[in-house]
DNA sequence: TGTCTATGACGTTATCTCAC
DNA sequence: GTGAGATAACGTCATAGACA
């Protein structure tokens, strides 16, 4: 049963209208591109990884289930809750070959023959798996076993390590053989430790106490107003201003016309900048050449708002 | 001709500046 | 510190123009 669903990240939201509105030539840009795309790798990993959890119908689905840990946060992958134990998952999608060598480390060989140092992915899973049984020790929920692995979902993925490196065995699996370790661990854990209730009680609690991540991205890539491309653009060829001729947007690339193009504009507004806007930021952000226009705008959208006459804060709905 | 949109005029309110 | 005037921002209303 799916209790908690996976979507795009707020964080690979905010990176593709960035990717999509700050001046390619920025010095950060580059790095910021490159974030994006590791990220929607790993996001398109745990997608594929779905696929292999099918099956285990039993089980209470968590994705992306992110928890408070001392005075910072924790973030898991996936979560399966059984009344026998319960088996954390770390998805990661990543191409070439990893090597575990005697010292713990993992180095990453591209196909192109070159190495990097790769953060180990057992000591990540590790430290969640501790991180969680804190949490749920302080949260006084009843005492379950819990498991981890470190799911490989890129099928292409060589593992290599010694065969004294017991932990590799233990913890790595490819995720089309996810299926078969699951029903080995299975045949480990027989008591059951919780009612479907009280499982049902947990997940419950854990959704409650998962904490969407919004990071401040324009802060940390030093992105400032002047480095952000205004106006709107159009959502079948991204093409970015469009005009606005008789109360209707026009994309002058594929000539799409609509008349709420600038809907998702405020989409992006809402990602980079927040909520609350004014008719003045409004007409800034979509460059609009009156401020009567943005107005009308804004009342079409029916929106909440505080402020009387001068000084007026409009909320903007959530992004698309 | 009716409807919709854009825009100018004007009023209201909040904020800033400066003299007292 | 306080009050008056200047200024900016915004809402409302009226009207002109385009279009079906």
């Amino acid at each position: 049963m799916l209790v908690k669903d996976r979507g795009k990240s707020i964080r690979i939201r905010k990176l593709e209208v960035m990717q999509r509105r700050v001046i390619k030539l920025h010095p950060k840009y580059l790095i910021m591109e490159d974030e994006l795309s590791g990220r929607l790798a790993g996001h398109f990993g745990e997608q594929s990884n779905d696929y292999f959890l099918k099956p285990f119908r039993n089980f209470s689905v968590m994705h992306d289930l992110r928890l408070t840990a001392h005075e910072s946060y924790f973030q898991i992958d996936t979560l399966l809750l059984s009344p026998r134990y319960l088996l954390n998952l770390e998805v990661k999608y990543i191409t070439g070959t990893l090597i575990f060598d005697h010292l713990n480390q993992v180095i990453r060989v591209k196909d192109d023959g070159s190495e990097e140092a790769f953060r180990n992915p057992i000591f990540q899973v590790k430290r969640q798996q501790s991180h969680l049984i804190e949490w749920m020790t302080k949260n006084r929920t009843p005492p379950i076993p819990v498991r981890s692995l470190v799911v490989m979902s890129n099928p292409r993925t060589i593992i290599k390590a010694l065969p004294s490196n017991k932990d590799v065995l233990h913890y790595i699996t490819h995720s089309p053989y996810l299926q078969e370790k699951i029903k080995v661990i299975d045949k480990m854990y027989t008591d059951e430790k919780l009612t479907i209730k009280e499982v049902n009680k947990l997940s419950k609690m854990l959704v409650r106490h998962h904490v969407p991540e919004n990071p401040d991205l324009l802060k940390r890539y030093g992105i400032e107003d002047k480095d952000i491309i205004k106006g709107v653009y159009c959502t079948e060829c991204f093409y970015l201003p469009v005009v606005r001729k008789k109360a209707v947007w026009l994309c002058p690339k594929c000539l799409h016309k609509s008349k709420d193009l600038h809907l998702y504009s405020l989409s992006d507004y809402v990602l980079l900048f927040g909520k609350s806007i004014t008719n003045k930021q409004l007409c800034e952000f979509l460059c609009l050449s009156s401020r009567h226009i943005g107005k009308r705008l804004l009342n079409d959208m029916n929106l909440p708002h505080t402020g009387g006459k001068k000084g007026r804060v409009y909320t903007l709905p959530d992004p698309y």
